[in-house]
DNA sequence: AACCTTTCGCAACCTTTGGTTGCACTCAAC
DNA sequence: GTTGAGTGCAACCAAAGGTTGCGAAAGGTT
């Protein structure tokens, strides 16, 4: 019943740090462990670590330019993840609007059946 | 620059666990650590610690009956959540569709450069 | 009332994950 | 060839998610 989302891919999301090394590469193009790092409050070796999970869920992928390491987004995994979010987000949406629904439904007949 | 987001929000409905626990709440309604631990596949305690979690942010609320302790769903809260999912995911979508317009840009300069 | 069951909360403990420091290696530039 | 920037690997720490074990409170049964 669930949303059917990809859980590593999620959870590579679900990291605040991760998100904004995204909106960096997104925002300012591909970059390194040490250019990321120097925009986020965490060491290099952090940065490095948390590469390492988007590359493993396909989000970003690196090219070996002589002794650097260029990360840049893969906009069709990313476009994956985009859909994920905004179907969790629609299926509770969806939910909302129906609880909310049934909620007056209720109210309404608590209204006829006792007369306000 | 990158989405303003409520990183308590996010990292809350960022665990799988906690995910499936807000699905269940919405589609059957309040429950308890026990009735949710039934569902899912970790212990009544591990449960009760994610909805002290969501309690925290708010995305839940208790309400004490007898010996149980009913869980429910803000709606409200979860209403911001979902609106913050899709904040993002519009963020990320616009950045890569201007990814796109650039890259087919270059594309072209390419194509009437080199002749094809 | 006494008893048993269910549900809960707390505490101890383990494992994974995010973070740090330290060090050795590579590549580029001088 | 030496120096400097960028990387990767390893050791170590703290927090988060998960488990087991236990004791306490509420409800049902006899």
């Amino acid at each position: 019943m669930s949303a059917v989302v990809d859980d590593e891919l999620w959870s590579a999301i679900g990291d605040p740090i991760r998100r904004t090394m995204i909106d960096l590469l997104l925002s300012d193009g591909p970059g390194t462990a040490t250019s990321l790092s120097r925009r986020l409050p965490v060491t290099r070796q952090a940065v490095s670590k948390h590469l390492a999970v988007l590359d493993r869920v396909g989000l970003i992928h690196a090219e070996p330019a002589g002794r650097e390491r260029h990360y840049q987004v893969d906009e069709a995994q990313l476009a994956r993840a985009v859909a994920q979010l905004s179907a969790v987000g629609s299926t509770w949406d969806a939910r909302l609007r129906r609880i909310k629904r049934i909620a007056e439904t209720i109210e309404r007949h608590h209204t006829s059946n006792q007369g306000g």
